[in-house]
DNA sequence: TGTACATCAGTGAACGCGCGTTCACTGATGTAC
DNA sequence: TGTACATCAGTGAACGCGCGTTCACTGATGTAC
């Protein structure tokens, strides 16, 4: 190392290469599967220097979904400023899967880890689509063909929504696009299916109650 | 035991002993961090006793996956009969929602190993959700007004709905119902959630392309 | 700028533990006559 | 039905291994003067 870094900034690094450690990790198994000496190892670290970082490896873990969910609100930000509900659908489904397949370890961890053995990362993941779900549907309200909706409808369709758009990135991570072509036919699925349901409701009072 | 079984009959309960412990374990954790030793235990059997009855735990998980997609099977086929695509969409979603609360462990499996790091579970389930997806979509082709669909859109609502099937399971296993009245609520909200899908199948050619 | 001391990120040896798998075995069940 | 032998489900001891965590340590970085 040529450049002088302070005792602060290496450890900061040392931290980063931890987690950096885990997420490589985790592209072949689930975290309960995980151990700390395999963390420490991959990151070229004894495994006693582990605890100067983390009290253990949960801890680690409620970082990294930390992280996750931070990507994807940056991604639903984006979407959001848009005013009819088709425009919204459209954008929101092509940076849905852009955003799956550029941050396909982070996303895996939540796809992964939200049905896992390991207790405190389920509620962490749980807690975040919930709260994700609940701002969809204030944000739904908005929209003037959905303003007269009861809170009940509501919540059906954002839950719609977003197991959706769950599932889309679900099956982006189990078989991803091998090529550009590809992943437009998957923006394009995924649109057609969002769409669908944008109709649906659309048509609902009229048909369904 | 008064009753004379036979050592092949014998042989069968351990099995299933076995299987069963495997089951009761999985409530807690997922299978990658099951222990042969662990399920021997609960299973009342000495860890080497396994070995007569399965190669590894692996083997033991692919039988306890077949068993959970042989009962899904069942549920469909019951609500396979009708005519109308809203009948359908109401019977099998209260199938679905009594199915998932009966047999909890079962589905759980399913949910969790979908994204698990245990390779040969995870291609196990995949394969039969595929499977899900593309006779469904076989049926719904024979439908009078589903008839004149491309494939592709045909696949596009395949997925949605059955992506809406696992999300409602998801949830159910997530939030379970305390009571009866709750457990009609569950039904009612998945079968609004179905056939808001419907009613947007019927309004795409119209409006969606 | 130079010195003396404090801090603290990372080390390496050691511990007890549960793991998967092997092996030779036991003794009840099944079979041949 | 009775006897002699074969089968085989389940046992229990033993193995080597990777694990999480502890501890006293080292030596470079940081701070006070």
């Amino acid at each position: 190392v040529t450049i002088e870094l302070t005792r602060t900034e290496r450890k900061q690094l040392t931290r980063r290469a931890l987690l950096d450690a885990a997420l490589r990790l985790l592209e072949d198994g689930s975290f309960a599967s995980l151990s700390l000496r395999q963390v420490a190892r991959e990151a070229g670290v004894t495994p006693t220097a582990f605890y100067r970082h983390f009290d253990d490896l949960e801890q680690l873990g409620l970082v990294l979904v930390g992280e996750s969910f931070g990507r994807l609100r940056e991604m639903i930000r984006a979407a959001r400023a848009e005013l009819a509900p088709e425009h919204v659908v459209r954008r929101s489904a092509e940076t849905l899967v852009r955003s799956v397949l550029e941050q396909r370890v982070h996303f895996r961890l939540l796809a992964r880890e939200r049905f896992s053995g390991v207790a405190v990362l389920r509620h962490a993941i749980r807690a975040e689509f919930r709260l994700f779900a609940s701002e969809l549907a204030t944000d739904l309200a908005r929209f003037p063909e959905l303003d007269h909706w009861s809170t009940e409808d509501l919540g059906v369709l954002a839950n719609l929504m977003v197991g959706s758009m769950i599932s889309i990135a679900e099956g982006l991570l189990e078989t991803p696009p091998s090529g550009p072509e590809e992943e437009r036919a998957a923006i394009a699925a995924a649109q057609k299916q969002l769409l669908m349901i944008i109709v649906g409701a659309r048509g609902w009072r009229s048909s369904g109650g």
